[in-house]
RNA sequence: GGCGCAUUCGUCUAGUGGCUUAGGACGCCGCCCUCUCAAGGCGGAGAUCACGGGUUCGAAUCCCGUAUGCGCUACCA
């Protein structure tokens, strides 16, 4: 046994920002760690020099604590395998790969980048598999020690056995061989003296006590060089689970070209990480029932690696906007009004001054109408400032020729009331359609125009109370000036 | 090209040899409810389970082949 507790880590190379097959990936170790009871490490990967980016592991850690991703060990936080930056550990990936040098498992290379290249030419030219001929394998002893002292560059490369099989056992792909004349003589340590993804991920999930490494499809053919690393260490294999890709509509794998890839996009559109965190779970994992609405709990609670999809997901972003629907909706009104507050103040409505119980009305009277919390201001704009235009196809079907007078006396009967509540306008409203032998359709749907400039919205009295008395009149008003009848 | 993986409604999926005239969800359409729009309720269209062979009394489910898609094939991860 590597642990007696489950140890899952996510290893992303901070290359600028969280993707959302990441987040995937992020999430279904967070999930298999905890349903276990287990841990749940960070680890960068930050082996490539060429492709740091200034800012991207504070980017990357920011929006994994804001989907709620709380890693056990880690950067910042620390942790008793630390430190938990590859790029800290490199005097640890010389020691073990000197030892697989001493066992003959790894040899120096000296070859050039020419070399290496009409090597690969002539192989392609012939439809050849590419890769390394073994070449400096032959190399004496004393051949390695001149070319060292002589300061020339070398790579460190795995000594891949012939013609052997190479059994991996995945948890959700079952069996999985290859024959290890398919497998290239991968290079452990680069000329720079930095280790590849290869030897690094092998050596620390080792050391890190990793019991169960979680990644994407995409690691899938290079495991069988992992599994050889293991094996020539004698150290035991932690088990595999690689999860299905994420897809463009076309099939694809998920990429820029073809939408936004990053959870910070999705997090300034407006989406919850409720939802998102739902949505993405649901891509290549289900409970086997007709769930679809989860909480982080439930998902811990029912979450198992047996139950992952072997295929790829397409990324329908349809069906995530209505799970924000869905996770606003179950939102506590008081947690909407404090986004709702935020969202206002980066709107043309900042220098307008709403209290809380107005809002809290806004908010009840709309949230079985948006999906995201900005439409509440986009949807039902005439909360916010009174309509200075009236839907012209409304006017057509409801504003007839004798509304005007129709409203001048429902604004009187409205005129008469004290500190109205919203049954107080309805009755209002319903005895003087009786008196004018209307219906009260007649008066609803113009009024309706007449307060908010549209057809549609919450219910009509809803409306009429969140408001209040005075501004209703205002606008009853302002639309009789307006709007000249057809 | 080589190697690997995958293939059920447009999309996410249930299904692990008989319970399946293949179930659910999103989206789409219709009806009901109704002061509008939503929400909700009800219903509909939508999958010859990629194709072809086997195995079996019986296959979406097991086996083989083909096709297609995707991934990997870097001194990237």
């Amino acid at each position: 046994m590597i642990s007696d507790v489950v140890r899952v880590r996510f290893a992303p190379s901070p290359t600028g920002y969280l993707h959302v097959g990441g987040l995937r990936t992020a999430l279904y170790n967070y999930l298999f760690a905890k349903h276990n009871n287990g841990k749940f490490v960070l680890r960068i990967e930050d082996t490539d020099r060429n492709r740091y980016v200034e800012g991207a592991v504070e980017n990357l850690i920011t929006t994994m604590k804001w989907a709620g991703l709380d890693y056990d060990e880690g950067p910042e936080i620390g942790g008793e395998f630390g430190p938990y930056f590859q790029s800290q550990r490199l005097e640890i990936y010389n020691k073990y790969v000197n030892e697989l040098i001493e066992k003959g498992n790894a040899y120096r290379c000296f070859c050039s980048a020419e070399r290496i290249q009409n090597l690969r030419e002539e192989q392609q030219a012939k439809k050849l598999q590419a890769k390394y001929d073994k070449h400096c394998l032959n190399l004496t002893k004393e051949e390695i020690e001149q070319k060292m002292q002589a300061g020339e560059q070398y790579v460190i490369r795995l000594n891949v056995p012939v013609n052997q099989r190479i059994l991996i056992e995945d948890i959700v792909r079952g069996h999985v061989e290859f024959n290890s004349d398919t497998v290239d003589d991968q290079i452990l340590i680069k000329s720079d003296g930095f280790p590849t993804y290869h030897l690094a991920n092998v050596v620390d999930d080792h050391l890190m006590k990793i019991t169960h490494v979680i990644r994407g499809e995409e690691w899938l053919t290079s495991t069988p060089k992992h599994v050889l690393l293991y094996d020539f260490f004698e150290w035991e294999r932690p088990k595999f689970a690689h999860l299905p890709l994420l897809l463009n509509p076309d099939k694809s794998k998920l990429s820029k070209r073809q939408g936004d890839v990053a959870v910070e996009d999705y997090q300034k559109k407006g989406y919850l990480k409720e939802a998102l965190i739902n949505f993405v779970a649901l891509l290549g994992w289900n409970a086997g029932d007709d769930v679809e609405i989860y909480e982080m709990e439930q998902l811990i609670e029912k979450f198992s690696l047996e139950r992952v999809n072997k295929a790829g997901a397409v990324f329908n972003v349809e069906k995530l906007d209505w799970l924000n629907f869905e996770h606003l909706k179950n939102k506590p009104n008081e947690d909407i009004l404090s986004m709702l507050k935020e969202e206002l103040k980066n709107s043309k409505y900042a220098e307008k001054n709403f209290s809380d119980e107005y809002l809290l009305n806004v908010i009840e009277s709309m949230k079985e109408r948006v999906s995201f919390v900005k439409e509440f201001i986009e949807k039902s704009f005439y909360y916010f400032e009174s309509p200075t235009e009236f839907d012209e196809s409304v006017i057509q079907k409801r504003w007839k020729e004798d509304t005007p007078q129709q409203l001048t006396e429902l604004r009187s009967a409205f005129e008469k009331l004290d500190n109205p509540n919203k049954e107080d306008f309805e009755n209002a409203l319903r005895s003087t359609a009786e008196k004018l032998n209307v219906g009260a359709g007649k008066l609803i749907h113009p009024l309706r125009l007449a307060v908010s400039g549209t057809g549609q919205g919450p219910g009509l009295f809803d409306l009429l109370f969140t408001l209040g008395k005075e501004e209703v009149i205002r606008r009853i008003n302002t639309a009789l000036e307006t709007i000249k009848p057809n």
